[in-house]
RNA sequence: GCGGGGGUUGCCAAGCCAGGUCAAAGGCGCAGGGCUCAGGACCCUGUCCCGCAGGGGUUCGUGGGUUCAAAUCCCACCCCCCGCACCA
């Protein structure tokens, strides 16, 4: 049945009805606090999958929650179009790349025909956005739709020029170079979204060692440039081509391939000529470190695309150069050579702990490598590498730098060899070879005349750990990597040369990059609600000059400058100048900005940043909450392995509430959640349940209750702890613990009430009225997380107006009743030890007899109770307190037994339970057990007895009766 | 390497910060029963081992420690995942 059950038109009667009433729609009100709600906005070059919809669904519940909570709540959306990846879709939809085709089709479902109008990036940018947006409509998101905005809109670069000239005014723009992978061919830069197989090309450092023979510089590619005094010889490869070149003045020989890759970092080179690399071979050259000659050897290891294609050789610390050397003493041996490639010696300059004179030795040998072409020596070199960097202790023949660790003589080594020119950096693409997607190989490219984002200013770094240390994070301990990254980040490129965007005002060639332009974007929203109604007034202003423009927002976000200045230069009137200024202050600042945790590092703490310097500190975020992300079945989300359930198909197919507490339900906040079908329908058969129970009571309200029972007040009991332990949660966004309170365990709880009074007589029934108010408290609850649903039980219960618009259910103490509670607790207890005694003795009961405890034990344990809840309980003293009661004194040992006994099981209590029996006082278990008579036996299905232990009279042929103990009534099965 | 998150009973996943009804919530799976013509759904019951009286034993990555008491606190170690820059 439930799978018959149709959502859409649910979701459209409501959504409908939300829109019609303007819910979403948030105004400034005087007096009314507010609460600004927003999301990372989307990218559009994809359609969103059920992964956004897991931050957005987030975000959308924290503003239902706040809004129902009285808040003026406002929740807006807008776009992202800077940068270059709709750009990257658009070239590879025109070459007729089959991959992205496929993915188009075959999982956004995208009809062929449309693929054409896709081509130009700005039809597909506006495709995907109104997709997005119908699918943000469709799940239900209380979105104010009204200040929707694009980051190519022209008022809004006008409003990036303003703060990048604000960052600039405030010194926090440098300008220098900077290495970017590149394509040669394309001759522009390459991101992952460029290359084949979308892999980041990753740039690492290598240095550039000087070795000199008459002038002509060797310039060797290391890594580990402190290795210098352990050099034996170098390396060229016999069978590579090799040029004399002119670089920067000096004469240098280097592989072919080392050219174009040098110019490509900012060096001029001129070619000489080609050399042999054979006419170098045995002869030598000086060691810049310690000035002995060392020979130059062919080994064919050595890759001529890799570094300089000039290799110097540590043959004691480099397993490579060491197998070479050993590989060439073998095939050299008996030759004319002999003697000299005998006379390469491998000498230690690096001592490390368990290892010999030569560690290279060591570990070739651990690792079984056979000769030079072994892959196992890779493996080998990377563990050397590892250990001697972090274990490594430089020798005496290494002069100044002996008795320094690995790490330490490196930086000294690079520092002053690079002053006397002896040392160079060179850039390597480290996980070489990526592949443009036009087929050249990247290379990294170093940019001049780069433009930075200072976040290594320390006094802008400081700012930004206090505007962190007064934000609310959830969950809590993501602070850890929030400092971290606050401290790590240092001068960060913002701009690039192709991609949408805001020109950098100063420098129209560079377009400000994407995450450096959506930043403050949440402030635009004020604006963006005035924007859209199109008046003249800023179409006028967008064309103004920029001190006119910056005056502007200088006046609505900081209250810079005069109003009547404003209003003059602009034309803007001043009942709107004043009404956008105003609302600014209403609703600046965001009270929570929702993401997923993979924005921390950058994002996020790039909005810390920004905002600590531009906003006065009552401006400043007060909270940021980073969820975790969504997986399929199980795996990880990707287009590869095509399980992207798009937002819109999975409405469609599952429903929109179902979903919104598909991505909900089974993982706390900062945790990764799995989404699976088999999920998603239990769902949707809990919803329709929920809907069908309160269709079933229907419209008709009843009458006051009639004097409710013990077991009426346990149920309201219930529910008020659901609205208490919801509230909380929700406070946290702990929305697993929400809707497994408020569905799941409130039905368990339902179900033990109707179960239970299954056998009442009718005479006192007030089952319909406590359900009813189950039911209305329940939808109330849901409604921040299922909206749709709970509107509908809302309405089904015969209320009239919205669910949404109500107010959240107030926790009310009045309900609480620790008597009935605990009453409950007794009964159920008991029913489930009589079933491990059946259980256990495999008795078919007959009869089940009870005794209660007896007074004199009651008084003790609530004596003990009161004791415990005042400072710690201690055996001696609450024993001579009970032995101070001389009634007490008359039982003897029996009143110390348990006494004793007491202590230690109060002890063992929980805080929480102490407290709640405190309050419940002294059970009338007798009476609670005769009431529950009728119950207990037909749940055993055996004849239940009741007495009250030494009861005169009592049913005890075991002499059970003695062991009854307050909340453990003794128990006899027959 | 640096930084962050995590390892829980068949699976998923709470609990850990604030130690004590924790053999450990909830869901899934599995088994038995009820309901039903039947299946599904739904509702009970069970699901580490032992137990003819509500009990006992052994468990929360590994090894130590603190405590009357440890999944929870401390120390050391092992394993998995994520981020490390110009890219949204």
């Amino acid at each position: 049945m439930s799978r018959k059950f149709n959502w859409r038109t649910l979701e459209r009667r409501w959504q409908r009805k939300w829109s019609l009433s303007r819910i979403h729609e948030a105004e400034p009100v005087r007096g009314k606090t507010k609460y600004f709600v927003t999301a990372a906005f989307p990218y559009p070059n994809s359609p969103q999958h059920i992964g956004h919809g897991r931050t957005y669904t987030l975000a959308d519940v924290n503003a239902r929650f706040h809004r129902m909570r009285g808040y003026n709540t406002l929740f807006p959306m807008a776009f992202h179009l800077t940068g270059t990846p709709i750009f990257a879709m658009c070239k590879r939809l025109q070459a007729h790349d089959p991959e992205i085709i496929r993915t188009f089709t075959h999982i956004y479902g995208i009809p062929k025909s449309k693929l054409e109008y896709l081509k130009e990036p700005l039809n597909m940018a506006r495709y995907f956005r109104d997709e997005i947006r119908k699918g943000m409509v469709e799940i239900g998101f209380s979105i104010d739709w009204r200040r929707e905005f694009t980051t190519v809109d022209t008022l809004y670069s006008r409003f990036i020029e303003w703060h990048f000239r604000k960052l600039r005014a405030l010194g926090l723009i440098t300008r220098g170079t900077h290495p970017v992978g590149w394509c040669p061919n394309d001759n522009g830069p390459v991101g992952y979204h460029d290359t084949q197989g979308e892999v980041e090309p990753e740039i690492g450092e290598s240095f550039l060692v000087k070795f000199e023979r008459d002038g002509v510089v060797y310039p060797t590619a290391t890594l580990r440039p402190e290795t210098v005094f352990g050099v034996t010889n170098l390396w060229l490869n016999p069978t590579a081509n090799y040029v004399r070149a002119e670089v920067d003045g000096e004469t240098w020989v280097i592989s072919k391939d080392t050219v174009e890759k040098l110019r490509h970092q900012n060096r001029a080179v001129k070619v000489l000529r080609e050399v042999d690399p054979k006419d170098s071979f045995w002869k030598t050259v000086e060691n810049p470190a310690t000035k002995s000659p060392v020979p130059i050897l062919p080994g064919e290891f050595v890759d001529p695309s890799n570094g300089t294609g000039v290799v110097m050789s540590v043959p004691a610390h480099a397993p490579y150069d060491l197998q070479a050397l050993n590989d060439l003493k073998g095939k050299e041996s008996g030759s004319d050579r002999a003697a000299q490639v005998d006379s390469v010696k491998p000498f230690p300059i690096i001592r490390l702990e368990g290892s010999s004179d030569l560690p290279a030795e060591d570990i070739i040998k651990e690792f079984h490598v056979a000769d030079q072409k072994d892959p196992h020596l890779e493996d080998a070199t990377k563990e050397l590498y590892s250990r001697e960097f972090h274990r490594g202790i430089m020798m005496e023949n290494t002069g100044t730098y002996s008795g320094l660790s690995v790490g330490q003589a490196r930086e000294m080594v690079v520092q002053e060899f690079t002053r006397n020119g002896k040392i160079a950096k060179l850039y390597e693409i480290k996980n070489r070879p990526v592949f443009c997607r036009c087929g050249w190989e990247c290379v990294v490219h170093i940019l001049s005349n780069q433009w930075f984002i200072n976040y290594g200013d320390h006094e802008w770094k400081k700012l930004a750990h206090d505007c962190l240390a007064s934000i609310a994070l959830l969950p809590e301990d993501s602070i850890g990597q929030f400092n971290y990254t606050i401290d790590w980040l240092k001068e960060r490129a913002c701009a690039r040369k192709v991609g949408l965007g805001t020109p950098l005002p100063w420098d129209k060639e560079w377009i400000i990059e994407s995450l450096s332009d959506s930043v403050i974007y949440m402030a635009y929203y004020v604006l963006a609600k005035f924007v859209s109604k199109k008046w003249m007034a800023f179409k006028k202003l967008e064309k103004l000059s920029p001190e006119i423009v910056d005056g502007f927002f200088g006046y609505i976000f900081l209250g810079e400058g005069n109003p009547d200045t404003v209003t003059r230069s602009t034309g803007l009137p001043r009942r709107i100048l004043d009404a956008i200024r105003g609302e600014f202050l209403y609703f600046y600042p965001v009270d929570m900005r929702h993401s997923g945790k993979d924005l921390i590092p950058n994002h996020f703490t790039f909005y810390i940043f920004h905002h600590s310097v531009l906003f006065p500190r009552e401006r400043w975020p007060k909270g940021i909450v980073a969820n975790g992300f969504v997986m399929m079945e199980g795996t990880k989300m990707s287009k590869s392995l095509e399980n992207i359930i798009p937002l819109r198909q999975g409405i469609a197919k599952y429903g929109a509430d179902p979903i919104r507490i598909g991505v909900m339900a089974t993982a706390e906040l900062g945790q990764d959640t799995d989404f699976s079908e088999t999920l998603v329908t239990s769902i949707q058969e809990k919803l329709v349940s929920l809907m069908n129970q309160t269709r079933k009571l229907g419209h008709k309200r009843k009458g006051a209750m009639s004097s409710p029972s013990s077991l009426d007040k346990w149920m309201l009991s219930r529910l008020n702890d659901a609205v208490k332990e919801a509230t909380g949660s929700m406070e946290k966004l702990r929305v697993r613990e929400v809707i497994n309170r408020i569905l799941y365990q409130l039905d368990n709880e339902l179900s033990w009430y109707q179960r239970r009074s299954a056998v009442k007589s009718s005479k006192t029934d007030n089952r319909t009225s406590v359900l009813r108010k189950v039911f209305e408290a329940r939808s109330k609850m849901l409604a921040p997380v299922a909206p749709h649903v709970a509107e509908q039980m809302w309405h089904a219960l015969g209320n009239k107006g919205l669910a949404s618009m109500v107010n959240w259910p107030d926790f009310d103490a009045g309900l609480e009743d620790p008597v009935a509670e605990q009453g409950e607790w007794l009964i159920k207890e008991l029913l489930s030890d009589t079933g491990e005694i059946v259980k256990a003795t495999g008795l078919k009961p007959g009869k089940v007899v009870y005794y209660a405890a007896p007074s004199w034990k009651w008084r003790i344990y609530m004596s003990s109770l009161e004791s415990a809840s005042t400072a710690k309980i201690s055996q001696g003293v609450f024993l001579s307190k009970v032995m101070d009661d001389a009634e007490m004194r008359k039982l003897g040992k029996e009143a110390a037994d348990y006494a004793t006994k007491v202590v230690q099981q109060v002890r063992e209590t929980p805080e929480g339970l102490r407290q709640s029996r405190l309050k419940a006082g002294r059970l009338s278990e007798k009476e609670i057990l005769r009431q529950a008579r009728e119950f207990l036996s037909k749940e055993l299905k055996a004849e239940v007895d009741v007495w009250e232990a030494k009861e005169a009279g009592a049913y005890d042929p075991k002499g059970r009766a003695r062991f009854a103990e307050p909340y453990r009534p003794a128990i006899l099965v027959e």
